[in-house]
This record gives C-alpha cells, sequence and structure tokens, in this order.
DNA sequence: CACATTCTGTACCGTTTAGTACACATTGTA
DNA sequence: TACAATGTGTACTAAACGGTACAGAATGTG
C-alpha cells in the first residue's frame, strides 16, 4: 500500500491552525487550501464529507491530546499536588502554543453548535470530572471537589478570552498561575 | 420629520439576538431579514455599511447597557459588599436573558477579531479597571485588587462558555453565585 | 389634501461558497 | 519496469453571499 507525503494528522494539524484562526464559518475553503497548503482533491480525499469533516477529526485530535496529556493523568495521579501543577503547566503550554484559543470553546458558538454539542459537552465534562475526582481524592467533599474544578476550568477558559481582547500572553498566564495556586491550596 | 413604526433601537435589538444564535459570520443577509423580521432596504438604510455597521451598532448598544448598569455602579459605589452583590445580579441576569452569549468574547474569535479589536479590549478593560477600583476601594491592595477583578470576569466569562457547553443554565448561575461569595470574603 | 421625509420590498449585480468530477502524478511492491 | 493503490491539481456547477438601485409605501406637518 502506497505511501505519499502527506498523513492524514500532518493535514489534521494544518486545519487545526486555520481554524483557530479564522474561526469554522470563517474558514473557506478557498482559505484552508491556501493556509494548509492543501490541494481541494486533496481535502476531499482525506476529508469525504467536507468541512464538517475536517472540524470534527480536528476536534478528535485535540480531545485525544488533552485525553494523554491532562485527563488521564489527573485521573491517576499519585500525589494530588503534584497532579494539579501538572496540569496548569501542560494547559498554559498547550494554549499559548495554539494562539490561546480553545476549538471546543468556539464551538459553543454560532450554526456549529448544534452539530458538535455532543463533542463539547463531552470534552469540557471529562475535564470537569477528571479534575473534581483528583481533587475529592486530595481530601476535599464531593461539592467542594466539583465546584472547585468547574470554576477552575472556567477561569482557564475565560482567561482565554481576556488575554486575546487584551491582546498579550501574560494575562492568560497569570490566570494560570493563580489558579494552580487556589487549587494547591485547596489540597493543604 | 416622520417616524415610522421601526426605529433603530429595535432594529439594533433584534440584530444582537440574531448574533448571539448564529454568531457574526454565520448571520448572512437572508438569514438576518428573516429572523429579525427587517426587509433587506430597511437593513441597508438603518445600517449603510452593512454587516459591519450592524455589528458595531449591537456592541455598542450593549456596551452602552454595561457602562449604565455594571461599570458605573462599580465606580459610584458607597459600599463594596453591595456593589459586588449588585453587580453579580445584573450580569447574571443579563447573560440568562440573552441565551449565556457575551457578544464581546465572541468577537475575539475569527475574522471579525481584527475589526473589533478596538472595542473588545475597551470593554473588558473598562469591566475589569472598575471592578478592580471597587475592590481596591474595599481594602485590597492595587494588586490583589487587579488580580481578583480579572479572575472574576474571567470566571464568568468561563462560567458562560461551560454553561453553553453543558446545555444548562444552573453551571452558570453556580459560577455566579461563588465568584460574588469569592469577592464578598475579600472584602471583609 | 399636498408634500417632503423616512422607510421598505424587490429585482438585480458580480463574487464567493461548498462540493463534484476526473485526469494525472506519486508511491511501494513485485 | 509494470502495476494497483493512494494522493493531488484543475475545471466546473448550482446556490448563496454581501451589497446596490430604486420605485413606491408609510408617515407627520402645513
Amino acid at each position: 500500500m502506497p505511501r505519499t507525503l502527506l498523513e492524514r494528522p500532518d493535514a489534521v494539524r494544518a486545519l487545526a491552525g486555520v481554524f483557530r484562526r479564522r474561526g469554522f464559518e470563517g474558514s473557506s475553503l478557498s482559505v484552508i487550501q491556501q493556509e494548509a497548503g492543501i490541494g481541494r482533491g486533496s481535502l476531499y480525499h482525506f476529508f469525504p464529507d467536507g468541512k464538517t469533516d475536517m472540524a470534527r477529526a480536528v476536534l478528535d485530535q485535540v480531545k485525544d491530546w488533552f485525553e494523554d496529556e491532562v485527563f488521564a493523568p489527573l485521573r491517576s495521579a499519585a500525589d494530588a499536588a503534584e497532579a494539579v501543577s501538572a496540569m496548569t503547566k501542560a494547559v498554559a503550554n498547550y494554549f499559548i502554543s495554539r494562539e490561546n484559543v480553545c476549538l471546543f470553546a468556539a464551538m459553543t458558538l454560532g450554526e456549529e453548535k448544534a452539530t458538535f454539542a455532543g463533542e463539547v459537552k463531552t470534552y469540557f465534562a471529562d475535564w470537569v470530572d477528571a479534575l473534581a475526582a483528583l481533587l475529592q481524592s486530595g481530601g476535599l467533599t464531593p461539592g467542594d471537589a466539583r465546584e472547585n474544578a468547574l470554576d477552575a476550568v472556567a477561569v482557564i477558559q475565560g482567561g482565554l478570552i481576556l488575554t486575546r481582547a487584551y491582546g498579550n500572553e501574560t494575562t492568560f498566564l497569570g490566570v494560570m498561575e493563580r489558579v494552580e495556586g487556589r487549587l494547591l491550596a485547596q489540597l493543604s
């Protein structure tokens, strides 16, 4: 079975960049061709169902990354405090190297909202649940753990909005530092 | 000078609803006509520069509402704790009655980002600054006031994302209750 | 009832959209 | 080198896009 230069995961990575910069509806096929450097033929070869297919593939890849690098470590952590620090560090690095855009958050707006509602809900629920479980393992009551986890994810997402609005990155970094501090304080 | 049935502010209100539901790029002229119940002729009569003009008018109206109902009260408050409670209540009611969408946050994504960057930055900066000033007047150091204000606005914005993702409203209400509690705790 | 002004519906324009068709290039294997 | 599978550029379509033009309806004033 012949292999050529462009593999599907590479295409997905390139698409993710375009969607982050332009949004889903703002990424026309011509824009995608140009910015991702992938011709229309290849695009419809890898993603036969068109733009929706492309977006789904991108969301899947993001979800997989978070599952491996964030959610799973939270669930299987031995030391709660260490796990909190690891999570904030991983998440901060991730979004800073990806234009401070969370594609799942972007999918809660506009027409694409209905299309990806299931995936979006699962992503955020997995994140909140994994963090809540960790906090509970660190001594918090189930209720407190859940509330703190939800507020942590919320402040991270809001931090992304504010850092884009301000046009800097220090805003987001500050939010991440403080959310780490608050979570660690809860654990002690 | 003759007056007819539809006034510009009414049109702006209708447009805001469409933009909240469909996003800026997702709101085509035909969709706007249909959902806002305003014909193309009227649209271009009130907003000669087209869609950009419409979006600007909507953002202006939102900004004015927050200026009057949120920012100004924060700045001129006598009692810091009361002002915090008033703000959280006003903000919660506002977003719940507006489909849990902050149009300024939506404008930090996609192609329209560049177009409205100035207005968006001003909106969030005004909010954070007004809240920080209040917290400072309530006894916090300038640094603490600023950090707490920024995190409060961030968690509110993130709460909107999560409540849309979960498809409920209780998530956002919970976030609002807790952010009020945390701010009040700082003041005491 | 005129009248000027403010609105509004409709037809239209050139451009762009997502998606399709398909010949052809590229590749690993035999 | 022949071959089948995989990947890709190009031309094309119908529909939708934002925006324009403009006749005429609606309105308060004299």
